[in-house]
DNA sequence: TGTTTGACATTGTCAGACAATGAGATAATA
DNA sequence: TATTATCTCATTGTCTGACAATGTCAAACA
C-alpha cells in the first residue's frame, strides 16, 4: 500500500465515521422496559419514598394490563440493580431514589488475590480526596454532624462497645460533606465489599481499632477547615488499616 | 439514672454486644440463588469467556429440576447488574466476567448536569492515583505498550479521525500498569457512565481534544518514571475536560 | 457463487395453580 | 392490663403448560 492509497482509505473512513456518529443506537424495547417505565412514572407522580411500599404484583399487572410474570421480571431487574427489594409475605420496598433522570450503573468488580489490599488501595483514594473535599466545602451544618457523630465514636469506643456502626456513621457524614454524593457511594460499597472479603474468612473483624484515637484529630481539623492537616490524619488513619490488613495476610 | 445503673446497664450491653457479635448474619437462601450459585460453579467449571453463550433456559431448567421461570428470574436479575446479554430467538451471551469472587456494585446516579461533573471529579482521583502507580511500578513490557499506543492514537488524532477508542486503549494501558486492576475496572465503568450520560443528550462527543497533544508528554514521564511530573500533565489533561464540560452546561 | 426462503431453536409473554412466608388481627393467658 | 400464642390473609416464590416473536442456520434457488 503506498502513501496515497493509505491517505485516500482514511479520509473516506474518517468521512464514514462521520455518518456513522451521527446515528444513535437504536432502543429496543421489550415489554418489560415499558413496564419500568410506567414504573417510573407512577413513582414519580405518587411521590413515593426510599422506604414505602409498591403496589402488589397482581394489581400492577391488572393496571397494566400484562402478565404477572412480565411484571416479576421487571421488579426483577430492578431488584438485581439494588432499586427495590421484596419480601414474601411482606411486599416490594422502594430502596432508592427513583426518577426519570436516574441512571443505574452496575459496577463488576473482581476479586483476587491479595484484593484485600487492593480494595483498600481504591478506597483510600476516595476516601482522601472525601476528606480533603469536606474540610473545604463542609457547611455549618456538616460541620456540627461531624462532631456530634465524633462524640458518639468516641463513647461507644471508650466504653468498649462495638464501634463499627459509630465509625460507618462518622465516616458518612464526612463523605457526604464533600458535597459530590458519588464518593460517599462508591466508598461505602467498597467498605461493605471489604468487610465481606474481611468478615467472612476470620469471623470478627475491628479493623482499625488502633485509629480511632486519631478520629479526634481528623475531626479537628476537618471542621475548621484545614485540608491539608486532615488529609495527612486520614492517610495516618488508612494506613494504619493497611498495617493491619499486610499482617493479617501475613499471618496465614 | 444514677451512675451505678448506666454503668450497670452498659456493661450488660457489652457483655451482650459480644455475644451478639458472635453470630453471623443467616443468608437466606431463595431458590433463583441457588439458581445463580450453580451458574457460577458452571461457567467456572466450563471456563466460559465473555461473548460465549450460555445453555438455553430449557437446558438450564431440566438441568438443576427447576421450573423455567425460576431460571429465567435469576437470569433478568443478571442481566439487570449487567452480567448477560440475551437476545430472542438467539440465546444468552456472557457479557462479563463471571467468577465466584466476583462483586457487583449498583450505583444510582441522578442524571443532572452535575452528575457530569461529579462522575468526572471521582475518576479524575481515581486516574491521577493510577498514573502516579503507573509511573512508579509499570514494568519494561507495560512501558513499552503505552509508547505502542500512544503512537497509535496520536496517529489518529493527527489524520482527523476518531480517536476515542485509541486514547480509550492508551489510557487502559496505563491503569492496568498501576499493577492494581480495580483502578482500571471502576475507572472504565465510570468512564462509560461518563460518556451514556453526555452523549445522550448531545449527540457527538469528542471531549478533550484539546488535550490530546499533552498525552505525548504524559506518556513520556510515565515510560521514564517521573511520577510527579506525570500526575502533573494527567491533572492539565483532566483540567482541560473539567472546563470543556463546563462550559458546555453553561451553554445550555 | 450469492440470495432467498423456510424450518427450527430460543427467548418473551401469558394464564392459572399452589407453596411459603410475613404481618396484622384475634384469642388465650399471666 | 399486658403479654404471648394462634389464626387468617395478603403477598411473593415457584411450577406447569401454552403460544408468540424473532434470530440462526441450512437448504433450495437463481
Amino acid at each position: 500500500m503506498n502513501a496515497k492509497d493509505k491517505n485516500s482509505q482514511s479520509t473516506k473512513k474518517s468521512a464514514n465515521n462521520n455518518l456513522i456518529r451521527a446515528l444513535r443506537p437504536i432502543k429496543k424495547r421489550t415489554r418489560d422496559m415499558e413496564v419500568i417505565d410506567a414504573l417510573i412514572e407512577m413513582i414519580e407522580a405518587a411521590g413515593l419514598q426510599i422506604g414505602d411500599r409498591l403496589p402488589t404484583e397482581n394489581e400492577l399487572a391488572k393496571k397494566l394490563n400484562v402478565g404477572r410474570s412480565t411484571i416479576r421480571e421487571a421488579l426483577k431487574s430492578w431488584q438485581g440493580m439494588g432499586i427495590i427489594t421484596r419480601n414474601k409475605g411482606a411486599g416490594t420496598i422502594l430502596a432508592a431514589e427513583v426518577s426519570s433522570n436516574s441512571v443505574y450503573v452496575p459496577i463488576t468488580l473482581k476479586l483476587e488475590a491479595e484484593s484485600l489490599l487492593r480494595t483498600h488501595g481504591v478506597r483510600s483514594v476516595l476516601e482522601i480526596e472525601a476528606t480533603r473535599l469536606a474540610a473545604i466545602h463542609a457547611s455549618e451544618k456538616q460541620r456540627r454532624l461531624i462532631s456530634a457523630r465524633l462524640e458518639i465514636l468516641m463513647y461507644d469506643y471508650e466504653l468498649g462497645d462495638d464501634w463499627r456502626a459509630a465509625d460507618a456513621l462518622f465516616h458518612g457524614a464526612i463523605n457526604e460533606a464533600s458535597g459530590n454524593p458519588l464518593f460517599g457511594q462508591m466508598i461505602k460499597q467498597l467498605h461493605d465489599v471489604f468487610n465481606d472479603i474481611y468478615v467472612e474468612p476470620l469471623g470478627e473483624a475491628r479493623l482499625g481499632e488502633a485509629s480511632i484515637p486519631l478520629h479526634r484529630e481528623l475531626a479537628k481539623y476537618v471542621v475548621e477547615g484545614n485540608p491539608n492537616e486532615a488529609v495527612r490524619v486520614m492517610k495516618e488513619i488508612l494506613e494504619i488499616v493497611q498495617i493491619e490488613v499486610k499482617a493479617i495476610l501475613n499471618e496465614r
